[in-house]
DNA sequence: AGAATAGTGTCTATCAGACACTATGCA
DNA sequence: TGCATAGTGTCTGATAGACACTATTCT
């Protein structure tokens, strides 16, 4: 900083700003996985107003510090810090990259709220350990195609669609359905990733020709042993991140 | 709302997070336009401090209104707003698009500040009209290859960057290229722009190939006249949006 | 032996890159 | 007439979709 007749503008215009109304800041969660071959995403029932009994994305405030000394977290951080509070999980182990930023003005019928909305990818191995929050009276993995479900609080039902199209777009040209196997896996479960993710089929024989080219990229890599699947036993592979660039999660 | 017992948890929990110190939210704009085969960002020069004189992404804070009567403007509204303020011109007559929301701690000297970057794309027959809004002392349209011009105030170089990547990887799948063109173009117009953006060269036969199944498929119309440029005439064309899903800018 | 899945190979259409070639208007 | 750009055509390699086929294991 400096003094003078600069500190003085300075000081102004930091007043002028700060002074004006400000948002709430949120984060809000788009939390996928696999299970049954089905994409799923994680909703809570919310235990306070608005929206009490709903059925709702897991998301939280960001921590914003007072004053010059405390400047509080990145944005990122308090993604991070809502998904381990909302599914027990270790935050390290799953994808979370941000998706969009929601601030319609009327949003959140208490106040004005602009939320960043973040999207993660957990493996169909933790899934199961997911546990609610304390601001949450239960979590539940919904499944992706039921339309006909109950309605989701606030404009959630809008920010999943948002995160939706991220993830089928973003499986053609990144190397995100790895996060949604089994640290091994084979062939056909890879397959069936995608094909929850896409919502369509894909051929077993074509799909095998492109998982084959990411092996000789050097993208994935046999593991020992073999899957056992009630008929003929399967080979098992293994990511190779550090032959992917990119693979980071967030890119900021 | 709700009263009673309701009433009172409702109260409660709007007055906890109305409580929390909350940051202040702006909008930064990446505009691009192509002059002289050349990609151009439009920088500011700062007339305050903090970064007083130097060169910076327009931008300016989102209007949030105070209380539940005035809930202030929507982020695309204010980045519309920001953007018809730092060019003089009219926002519907240009591209937007929501980016990436920046929210380091210390990204702002003064305090917290969050911004919802916005990339924008402008006609290169509107581009020399631009006029500095008042809270700029100059504008400029910079080219984004001049790697060793001035550095950018505040992490907007990290903006720039991003804004370049989505840019650059948006353009082989959606029709954002014809927002850098005038409204006629000739088959070589629209090469040069994608050279530009993607900062390479395309072969002109392959080009042109790829221009005339855009042709077939109604997302291009050949529009009367021809471009005279010195040599053998070209014909010219015009973008048929009526033709393309999803045209509309923002996707929120 | 039969069912079911694992795994292989082929034909075809589409598209991109490289590049040779013709057509036309202006100096 | 020559030159520069407009515009056309061809060859090749990579990839996706459709689909027929073989291989292996469990029951």
């Amino acid at each position: 900083m400096s003094g003078g007749a600069r500190g003085e503008t300075e000081y102004l215009e930091a007043y002028r700003a700060s002074d004006w109304p400000r948002p709430s800041v949120a984060v809000d969660l788009v939390v996928f996985t696999v299970l049954d071959t089905d994409l799923k995403v994680l909703v809570i029932r919310r235990k306070v107003h608005p929206f009490k009994d709903a059925w709702a994305l897991p998301g939280g405030f960001v921590r914003v510090g007072d004053g010059a000394a405390d400047r509080g977290e990145d944005i990122f951080a308090a993604a991070q810090r809502e998904l381990a509070e909302e599914t027990g999980l270790d935050p390290a182990t799953m994808y979370l990259e941000q998706l969009y930023t929601f601030g319609a003005p009327h949003r959140d019928p208490r106040m004005r709220v602009i939320s960043v909305a973040h999207y993660a990818l957990v493996r169909p191995t933790l899934a199961p350990l997911v546990t609610a929050g304390t601001d949450a009276a239960a979590v539940r993995w919904r499944s992706v195609a039921a339309e006909a479900d109950e309605p989701l609080a606030f404009d959630h039902a809008e920010i999943l669609a948002h995160a939706l199209d991220r993830v089928r777009g973003k499986l053609d040209y990144a190397p995100i359905a790895f996060e949604l196997v089994p640290e091994t896996f084979t062939v056909a479960e890879l397959r069936s990733v995608y094909e929850a993710i896409k919502g369509t089929t894909y051929d077993a024989g074509n799909f095998r020709r492109r998982f084959k080219r990411m092996q000789t990229d050097g993208v994935i890599v046999q593991a020992p042993g073999k899957r056992t699947t009630g008929t003929k036993p399967a080979r098992v592979y293994r990511f190779a991140p550090e032959a992917v660039a990119g693979v980071s999660g967030d890119d900021a």
